[in-house]
Parts: structure tokens; C-alpha cells; sequence
DNA sequence: TATCTTTATGAAACAATGTTGCATAAAGTA
DNA sequence: TACTTTATGCAACATTGTTTCATAAAGATA
């Protein structure tokens, strides 16, 4: 595992320190989950407030990890999958945030479909919000 | 104006206030462009910011305006157009963040296309971001 | 390994944003 | 008008995010 997360930070030109493998770690783990700032703080344990703020800048801006747009009020971060760097993210998949449980989930397998824009209009960036019941809840 | 203004603000069950007048006002004038707090606070001059919040809120439980969700940092709300009340928000167009110029758009003549659902997810709620160029900046 | 350069960390102080409680004021109602 | 309900404005508080700076650690070089 340590051997696979220092191949992540290297391969996105980021020094490997203890903080960015423990917090690297928790986002591999937590798979297509997304994790908020809260998520975080909890499974960090001690740690410096601050430099987790700079260091998901970090990991944002190197095409680890992206910003969950899923429409609710705390943000959240999920692993990139695969082909993003610093230069462009390429994460164009819905977020599913579920009312019941809480939990916000990366749609990878889903792709969004195409839509007419207005003339003139250039689109570059797109997210998909939804939320309902997941699966796991439904099931209750 | 302020007949209509007034008239909205009965139908959804809200006392006509100055502050909710002129809030609302703005929010008329602003078209299809959705406002951030900061927007607001610029149109309204002097006033309290606590009372801005809960109204803020009054209005969107009441139905009259819903969150833009574009994808942004600040949130950014907007007039709905007429079905919505405290029972339902009806909301579902795409809302469109310009990069260069920073206002949104609610795109209400565009309708979010369908796309499937991994098993035992119930959909409730959805939001299209969309972000880019807008019009007014491409001509430029 | 020892040294140097660059970058990250941790702490404090600050800034911005949002919330709660409460007394007063105003809106709607009889 | 008097009465009841709801909204407002203020203070205090809580949460969230940012900036500055000295120190520590990582990577590079010899």
C-alpha cells in the first residue's frame, strides 16, 4: 500500500511526506466514496487543520483528487481515476449524494449525456449533482 | 411592481415586509441570473445581514427562489419561475457559470436529458453545473 | 554521507461566513 | 383598537477558510 501511494505522490511530482501518504491512504480506502472535510479530520486523528486545507489544494491541483459537486453544503474530494494531471482534470461523471445516509458516491461507470447549449455559449466544465436513496439504503 | 412583488409574496404565504420587497424586487430585476450574497448585499445598500440570511432561507422554503448550483465556490440563488412552492422545488434546468465574467445563468428553456441509475438508486433530486464561456464574453 | 536548495509543516493571528438567543417592532387578524 | 403572530436588528458566538512566518523535512548535488 505505501508502495502504491508513494507511486501516486511521485508520479504527480509531490514530495512524499507522512501527512500527504496518511491522507493519500484514507482516499484510496474510501474508494468511489467521497470524503468531506469532516470524513477527513476523523480518520486523520491528530493532525494540523492548516495543512490539511493546503494539502487537498495540493493533491486538487496535481489531478489526484477532485472537488465532488453533489449539492450539498460541505464539500467534498474523491479520487481521480485515472488520466488526470496538473494540467486538466478530467472527472465528468455524476456525484449521487444519498439523503439518507449522508454519503456522496462517484458514478465512474455513468457517463452524462450530451445537451444543446444556448448559440455562443462555450462549455469547458460540467457536474452532475444528484441525490436520493442509495443502494445500501434502499435495502433497509 | 410592487403590486406584482406584493402579489408573489402573498401567494407564497409571506408577510410583505420592506426587506422582503426589496429583496425580491432584485431578484426580479436580475432575470435569469442567479445572485451570490455578495451580489445581494451590493444591491441592497445598508441593511442587516442576519435578517438577509433568513430571508434568504423564507424565500427558498417558500418556494420563490432555489439554490444555483454551478459548480462554484459561492452560492448563488435565483427567482423560480412558477410552479415551485413550500410542498416542491421544481428546479431542474441546467445553471451555467461563466469563467470570465462570474455570473450564472439559469438555463430554464433547457431540459436535463435522462440517463440511467445503477440498481436500488432512487432518484430524487438533480442538479446540472455547467461552466465556461457565456455569450456576452464570447462576442468580446 | 554531508551540504545545499526547495518545499512542506505547524502555530498564531486573522478574515470571512454562517448561526442562535433575545428584546423590540411591525404585520396580519378580530 | 387591541391582540396574536411573525420579522427585524443587534450582540455574541461558532464555523470555516486564509495569510504570515519560522522551523523542519525532502529531494538534489557533490
Amino acid at each position: 500500500m505505501l508502495h502504491k501511494v508513494d507511486d501516486i505522490l511521485s508520479k504527480h511530482a509531490l514530495r512524499r511526506t507522512a501527512f500527504r501518504q496518511e491522507l493519500l491512504k484514507i482516499f484510496i480506502e474510501s474508494g468511489s466514496r467521497a470524503l468531506s472535510h469532516t470524513d477527513i479530520e476523523e480518520a486523520l486523528g491528530d493532525h494540523d487543520r492548516i495543512t490539511l486545507y493546503r494539502t487537498l489544494k495540493s493533491f486538487q491541483d496535481k489531478g489526484l483528487i477532485h472537488e465532488a459537486v453533489d449539492g450539498g453544503k460541505d464539500t467534498k474530494y474523491a479520487l481521480c481515476q485515472n488520466q488526470c494531471d496538473v494540467h486538466h482534470h478530467i472527472d465528468h461523471h455524476p456525484h449521487f449524494l444519498c439523503e439518507s445516509c449522508g454519503v456522496t458516491y462517484c458514478m465512474d461507470e455513468i457517463k452524462i449525456p450530451d445537451f444543446d447549449l444556448p448559440r455562443n455559449y462555450t462549455l469547458k466544465g460540467m457536474h452532475l449533482a444528484l441525490s436520493g436513496t442509495c443502494a445500501s439504503c434502499s435495502k433497509v
